[in-house]
DNA sequence: CGTTCCCTTGAGTCTCGTCAAGGACCGTGG
DNA sequence: CCACGGTCCTTGACGAGACTCAAGGGAACG
């Protein structure tokens, strides 16, 4: 059986999905090219893997994570199709990276980009994180969950709707609450109609700017 | 009068102290040397300046935040001498930065130091942020104070003492608790035996160990 | 059609936040 | 040196928001 992934790791336990080493489409760098397809929880790299990869997404949802060692996990970001990720570096990473569901990632090896694209990428996503922080450290159930969904729907959405790729615990984990609240807030909001729910992962966002106004 | 920083905000109230323009010793990178002097709470720079320095502490600390309209302040990381920071670019800061006491700033203006060098201290930072968000959505009160007061003394401390430069104020908001919890803790700690206080700002970790093992 | 997993909802608990009062520290001035 | 005032810190009582535990419902898959 062979791994499909180009660096296999141990703890791997998903079945094997796919090789795919295809082409697909332009890129901003001249790099070898290699789409990698993950099924929906497959393991991309693991924290502590010596990073020499720069990874695009092609299709699909990637999160990235830390892990306390009783298991309670913090993801740190999502990543949507176009977003670049896997350059926690300093020669490895210090991040889990998994797909939300099934996913082609680009991954470009060396020669990578110069250092002031990735200066740019990873700037980025400081301020992310920064903005993330101030999310997670002061705002309330409610705010966190309007901020989430402003935010995926700014990425994700078109014409009202978001087809959320993660599980409520992952939502949960990103969030620093518990599946409990993030599904009350959820009916909370249903309720008061500001959005529609179309069955578990279909959202419908109904009142966008009351939502934005919740996130103070 | 004349404002001590090199680029003033109007809405600075804190009296001037001086301008220092000393050169204060060696550098990796060849820039025009230039160390300014900001007294406790000064602002260095605010959300949304357009930047175009780096900063580095000579001595002092520093603390870079954010706010929401309702006054909620989020600390997204301390500084110590040595340490950089200040390049939250993308032409413009989007972080406040304040001294937290008195404080000297070598700042490097262009030209900036090669992009290899600033993706390495962003990268660095990024990872920082990162295990902060770990700490922030997951951890308890006292898992939060343990690790702050550990990272502190790994970072300032020496023969088992640190000086607290910032106030339980700016704990809170960097851990994302009140000041009473803050405090509390800290006087669960001392009665505990882990550490002593040695008035308000002096901080003795009598077992580090033990605070280690809270962090899980 | 049945099984499984995930999500929702409710009841009770607990941690942490809020409000309030008192105490320690520090600079100023007598 | 001591008295004074302001600021910051500590401690207590209470309450609220989020978590835990538990049960039931619904969607997805074979």
């Amino acid at each position: 059986m062979l791994a499909y992934r180009a660096q296999p790791h141990p703890e791997m336990t998903d079945q094997r999905v796919g090789g795919v080493t295809a082409d697909g489409g332009a890129l901003a760098y001249g790099q070898p090219r290699q789409v990698e397809f993950f099924p929906a929880n497959a393991q991309i790299y693991a924290q502590g893997d010596r990073s020499a990869a720069l990874y695009q997404i092609e299709y699909g949802v990637v999160r990235l994570f830390r892990l306390l060692s009783d298991g309670r996990r913090q993801i740190c970001a999502f990543h949507v199709p176009g977003e670049y990720f896997g350059f926690e570096a300093d020669g490895e990473h210090h991040l889990f990276a998994e797909a939300v569901c099934d996913s082609a990632i680009r991954i470009l090896r060396k020669p990578l980009p110069e250092d002031g694209f990735m200066l740019k990428l990873v700037t980025k996503e400081l301020v992310r994180a920064q903005e993330h922080l101030l999310v997670i450290g002061r705002q309330t159930a409610v705010e966190r969950i309007a901020a989430f969904m402003v935010d995926l729907y700014e990425r994700m959405g078109e014409d009202g709707h978001v087809e959320l790729a993660m599980s409520r615990t992952d939502i949960a984990d990103y969030l620093g609450l518990t599946i409990e609240t993030v599904s009350r807030v959820f009916s909370k909001f249903r309720s008061e109609g500001y959005i529609k729910l179309h069955g578990t992962r279909g959202l419908e966002i109904v009142h966008l700017e009351a939502l934005r106004d919740i996130c103070a």
